[in-house]
DNA sequence: GTGATTGCAAATCTTTTGCACTAAA
DNA sequence: TTTAGTGCAAAAGATTTGCAATCAC
């Protein structure tokens, strides 16, 4: 399968800015091929490795972070101990299991906020983030 | 003020099994005396070091610890670089302000929740946590 | 006294950064 | 070539831990 160009992977990047190296690609390729994913610098560094993509840890991280900024990634805050990244960027909620640390999607239409607060003036919500802890 | 026994606070700490200790006695004072509050271990620190209390920061940690895990604290989560723990550990949701990394609680009735999915069999939501970031 | 608690320093864990080297344009 | 990206090791920041000294009972 290495023989594929992924011209779509290298599009993408391209359109962002972001040069298409080897690693980028390669990262790429683990998070956006399939289905949606949630993972950590950690565990995108082992999926690497096992891959046997070699890639180091800080690249990892500063990927992570690129493509963050660049809007293929979310960030989910669950826990303040570890940054989980959410391939899933459309509007939508996680269940999040304390036991095993793992996150589950929610589709935005199964939460329903009837009402919400005003926020403090000149500071509009940018985010609502519903978490269900389980 | 200091001639006060405090006999509330000691109270409290006696019937989560925590000996009253100088510290954790001085530390539920700030925490619990006056409105709730939302406070990280290093700006507890920080005012602990004001009111010329003498405490280490580890001592801090352990006892925002100890508290929590005896209901007098609830964890908020979202930072994930940082824990911010919150005086109030009745049913309520939060605003989080980006640029200040503050916080500020939002009563559980302004916050309407119509609909949520259903938890996986055999695990219980244990908290909804709604986060409005501006 | 005895066992819990504290303080300090060291350790740990996650994440970022500096810099020489490599690769993309 | 020129500039961006990578890898490594070191640094940084938050939190925990080991252990001797101290305090509550």
């Amino acid at each position: 399968m290495n023989a594929r160009p992924y011209s779509h992977v290298i599009e993408t990047l391209r359109g962002t800015g972001l040069r298409p190296t080897r690693q980028r690609i390669a990262l790429a390729k683990l998070l956006f091929d399939g289905g949606h994913r949630h993972v950590t610098a950690e565990c995108l560094h082992a999926d690497a490795q096992e891959a046997a993509i070699r890639v180091s840890l800080a690249t990892v991280y500063n990927t992570l972070n690129q493509f963050t900024e660049a809007g293929l990634l979310r960030e989910i805050v669950v826990d303040s101990q570890r940054c989980y990244f959410d391939t899933n960027t459309e509007n939508h909620h996680h269940f999040f299991c304390e036991e095993t640390n793992s996150l589950k999607d929610i589709p935005s239409e199964d939460v329903v906020l009837l009402k919400l607060p005003e926020p403090p003036a000149g500071k509009p919500i940018k985010r609502v983030d519903v978490v269900l802890r389980i």
